[in-house]
DNA sequence: TTGACACATTCCGATACAGGCATACGATTG
DNA sequence: CAATCGTATGCCTGTATCGGAATGTGTCAA
């Protein structure tokens, strides 16, 4: 076996630097792919490679304007991702020297409520 | 040239998800090697590997403790990924249909005032 | 020192990615 | 239909993985 495909999912998706530069482009509105191309200063099929991408994850979609193909932001599979990360906040709010001690005080106030299980 | 490369940024890093996993383990704590491999049910090699990309990129850190080494969580390099995923918080609380009656609003709302440019 | 334990590193094979280039495809226009 | 514009796809190269197996390194105990 070898490495996870990139099209499996969003956090793959987001990895690379010049989808996430679409991404944020597509915030202001649907675009055409040439003009995607230009802003960012990659080639046509470069763009069509990365939209495909985009659209396999659903992050993106299509829609059809006579010559064009407009793509345009479809942010929910983001949603996860950001839910995922969130679940971090706790921890980089602490200060890094305290993180442990704050780790043991979790494990008992945990022991003395039921369990949370709040994993993934 | 190829992909960027994994131990770049936490964007990559976190695009695996044995390393996601591990990263949910050490939220509870501290934990040796063997450990990790052990309940992730992947190689000690493996293991090892996904830890050093994932020491590489800040996000865990390591301590000496006799013959063993304990990983912890460093989890302040995921606070630029919540926020850039965080930008478009907005755009997935809107019904999908009405996305672009949105950004046409947005849109309209700007040259109203002054000039915003939150790009990245 | 020797042995044992816990990890890290290296080498291997397979995969798959990003980027460049050429080309095929679809819709519009003439 | 032919020409053209806007995109998508295929092929190729170089590189970067991930996973497995074997081996190297560091620490402690006897």
């Amino acid at each position: 076996m070898a490495r996870a495909a990139t099209t499996s999912d969003a956090f793959n998706a987001i990895a690379e630097p010049q989808r996430r530069e679409i991404l944020v482009l597509l915030r202001g509105g649907e675009r055409p792919v040439t003009e995607l191309a230009r802003d960012l200063g990659m080639s046509q099929p470069q763009a069509s490679k990365h939209l495909r991408v985009l659209r396999e994850v659903g992050l993106v979609r299509v829609r059809g304007a006579g010559k064009q193909r407009l793509y345009g932001l479809d942010a929910r599979g983001l949603r996860p991702v950001h839910e995922w990360v969130g679940g971090f906040e706790r921890f980089w709010n602490e200060t890094f020297d305290r993180l442990d001690e704050y780790v043991r005080d979790l494990k008992q106030a945990r022991q003395e409520e039921p369990p949370d299980d709040d994993d993934q």
